[in-house]
DNA sequence: CGTGAATGTGAGATCGGTATCACATTGCCT
DNA sequence: AGGCAATGTGATACCGATCTCACATTCACG
């Protein structure tokens, strides 16, 4: 029933030539005669040849495959880039491995080594920790390309590309202010912790630059989810006083408060002021659309894919660093006080 | 500055035995002396000793890969089955190998060519179409697991996972006509043909069933993006009489067409009623939120990926089928005419 | 104490493709 | 015609891990 695959020495037999000879004529490489190539290429045709890519690899130590590492493949931020680096890297021949590492750091590590040991060519990381980065610290020894995403803090010698999450946040908090709003909250999210620190830090400095202290019990961390996103809203608004506008982290979070302050008999823009971090599709279409904090995220994978290819090429000058400036977007859930 | 990778022959010497000693160690299998196994263990840890995976494949015939062909990864529900495979298959020592058809026949063939020639155990795929299947067909005889999801029509030997969408959107169109409605709208979408085929087929089907007249220039078919479906609506709605209903076939198309309804200062439910075949996120958050036909999309993946595990493992049994039932789930957006 | 079983180890073949080297043959130039 | 480069081909080593087989011990038991 099954037959076993085709190899090369097949196909050599079959075209009464020397393994060596099929090669050269399969790969074009080499001096190889014509007649001889044609009844190679014929020979491969009829017997069904494939490439084995393993034996190929083994012989010149990697696989054509470039491993991505993001915290979340549901999370559309990181399917969007996920899309974006395997539509341009499959162009170069490479196949794009995802593994996620669900915002753990000892998943993190445990995928590093098995990618690694799966001779991929090159990693392109969301990292859970900016803080912990040992295990990529190894990578760049044996001459690993190693390309950094969305959270970057310096001190691995790699490539990284970021973007400005506290001028992003600054920048929508200070709306806020200059609408009048005091009482501003803040409301992140615990997985992408390193991303939330910097936009958290924007906040702050958005606040002091106005001269207004700032109040940590206006700060909340919530999980992961849509569902404790809500409930960390609906605390944040029983005190007193309440907030009279929120900062959100991420569209995650943008949603979770949407959804606590209508539950709440809270409406937007007129109760609550909303600015939320990261555009998303139905933010023109909620009621009122939300005005958010974008990102270039289309400029992000592409970008990640051809720094990979460069440096896949054998390009090794020194790490490149990029800092994407964010985009105020205002729409409709920002009102005066 | 990059020493080469530590191979088993490093260990073995090392530890001064043979490389068929060590590799007996590092894999526990065969009789191996209590001392010299420390040894060598020790010998790999001081090393730095890291498995090579693609000489054990080449060896063994396959790599620890499975691949997912879906049509689009940045579709929430691929995105959702990528996740849940992933989780799942990692932990029986699978890597996911994810690549994108992009809903196009070329891409996909190319894509199980490419995924073959990597040696991955098996394939998990959304077919583009259901109707050009050939290139699975050797995949069987080549005794590759290949399991169908999300798609399936029936002429290749193998494992399928599908929902019920015919009887889906038939419940959902009742649901319209129950409620007075005559003039359903019928919104689709070009990519994944084959479902809304079936879809369609279930509209078709309750509205005969209800002795209504099917009227062909109630039925839209639409580009795969919101912008598309916005368009489309807005024709559908142009013509007199206009619908006072419409199914939409996805959760982009019900985006689109509640973007295009607000544009034309049409309100959901009182002036158009809408249901829309798979559950979303925000559809609890919307204003008003969507009744829908949910698909079981939690126990889509888990169940693929039991079944490629199950024939990983060797299990040859004959193919199995599985077809889950949909849901309504009714909230705000159907209104009585 | 001898003998067969259980245990431990190494040499070498193998997986499929590629690279190197050696050997032929042809062609061109002086 | 002689000589050297260009061209075509095959034999063989190699990549790293595994597996089979042969061989050496050790052990147990009659």
């Amino acid at each position: 029933m099954s037959r076993k695959p085709v190899t090369i020495k097949d196909v050599a037999a079959e075209a009464k030539v020397s393994r060596a000879t099929a090669a050269r004529a399969l790969n074009n490489y080499g001096y190889v005669g014509g007649s001889a190539a044609e009844r190679v290429r014929e020979a491969a045709d009829r017997l069904g040849y494939r490439h084995n890519r393993i034996a190929q690899a083994l012989r010149r130590g990697d696989l054509p495959l470039i491993g991505f590492i993001p915290g979340d493949i549901q999370n559309p931020f990181f399917a969007r880039i996920a899309h974006d680096l395997d539509k341009r890297l499959r162009q170069q021949g490479h196949n794009l491995l995802i593994a996620s590492s669900e915002e753990d750091l000892d998943q993190e590590r445990e995928l590093v080594e098995s990618l690694r040991s799966l001779s991929v060519r090159g990693l392109i990381v969301a990292p859970t920790s900016a803080r912990d980065m040992s295990h990529f610290q190894s990578l760049a020894k044996d001459n690993m390309p190693l390309v950094v995403i969305d959270r970057y803090s310096g001190n691995v010698a790699c490539d990284s590309i970021v973007v400005d999450n506290e001028g992003g946040a600054r920048e929508g908090v200070d709306l806020l202010v200059s609408k009048g709003h005091r009482r501003i909250a803040f409301l992140g999210d615990e997985g992408r912790i390193f991303t939330v620190q910097q936009r958290l830090a924007g906040y702050r400095s958005a606040l002091q630059a106005h001269g207004l202290a700032v109040d940590e019990r206006m700060i909340a961390l919530s999980g992961s989810t849509t569902k404790h996103a809500v409930e960390a809203v609906i605390r944040l608004f029983r005190q007193t006083p309440a907030p009279t506008a929120i900062f959100t982290v991420d569209s995650l979070m943008t949603t979770g408060a949407m959804i606590a302050l209508r539950s709440m008999g809270l409406r937007v823009p007129r109760d609550v002021s909303l600015v939320g971090f990261d555009d998303f599709d139905l933010a023109t279409f909620t009621d009122p659309q939300v005005t958010v904090v974008s990102q270039p995220i289309e400029r992000i994978g592409p970008l990640a894919a051809e720094i990979m290819l460069q440096r896949i090429s054998g390009d090794s000058c020194a790490p490149q660093h990029h800092v994407f400036p964010t985009e105020l977007i205002i729409r409709g859930s920002v009102a005066a006080i």
